[in-house]
DNA sequence: CAGTATCCCGTTAGATACTG
DNA sequence: CAGTATCTAACGGGATACTG
């Protein structure tokens, strides 16, 4: 849970004047990737699908649109999460699968896919 | 990584006609409880300085305004992550606590944590 | 088929002023 | 001290039209 830098320095330990700070927090880092409406989405259907074509994804993921699907995943392509390999062919084909660093995630993701979980039937309660 | 609720649905395997749809993605649930700028951070100051009163967090958590402040510890509470506890004096006195099940996500904020120092890494290669 | 280019809008976050 | 109320700015996301 510690997610400031700053805690690696002894000499500032949780005291009246610790600051937390956006910057220095690598959980923050973590949400600018995976964050927003449909990265989560498309990591998934990407990982269960792959190859992935573009057209395949703007079918099976619903209510994307066509921009947002090609900024979305341009974005994951700029973060090293998956790898686009393009055919030369008519008609044009491009395939999209998960880098090995992509694969990374997988973990985090089952964690956050079950907490979801959980906190859905909390709420219910609420 | 499977995070589609559809996944336990065997008739309906990934195929042709698969959909995925984010309204049941429970990674987008945990992120909509986790996202946002302030959020992890408060969630962390809150543990680490914990009880944690309205006045230290809005000093030590550098940048927020008052009002967010208190729009994002409403949030948290309302999510059952953080306890309010008033107590009745005179300057008011107002203490925030991680709950059991706010507690429950410290190995989501750990892994989270973890993956986005190695994200960072990876970019400055990059 | 797999994109790019624009324009538009709703939500989220920030600034400022006021209050029990 | 610990809020609330209001207004404004910025950004993520959506609709539509066009292209190699």
């Amino acid at each position: 849970m510690k997610n400031n830098t700053n805690i690696d320095n002894q000499e500032d330990k949780i005291g009246k004047n610790f600051v937390f700070d956006e910057n220095s927090c690598p959980v923050t880092a973590t949400m600018k990737v995976l964050g927003g409406k449909w990265k989560p989405i498309l990591i998934n259907a990407i990982y269960l699908t792959a190859p992935a074509r573009f057209g395949e994804l703007k079918r099976s993921v619903k209510g994307i649109t066509q921009s947002m699907l090609t900024q979305q995943l341009r974005e994951l392509e700029d973060d090293g999460l998956i790898s686009r390999k393009i055919y030369a062919e008519i008609p044009p084909r491009v395939e999209y699968t998960l880098t090995e660093f992509g694969l990374t995630l997988s973990p985090i993701m089952q964690a956050m896919a079950k907490w979801g979980e959980e906190y859905r039937i909390n709420k219910q309660k609420a």
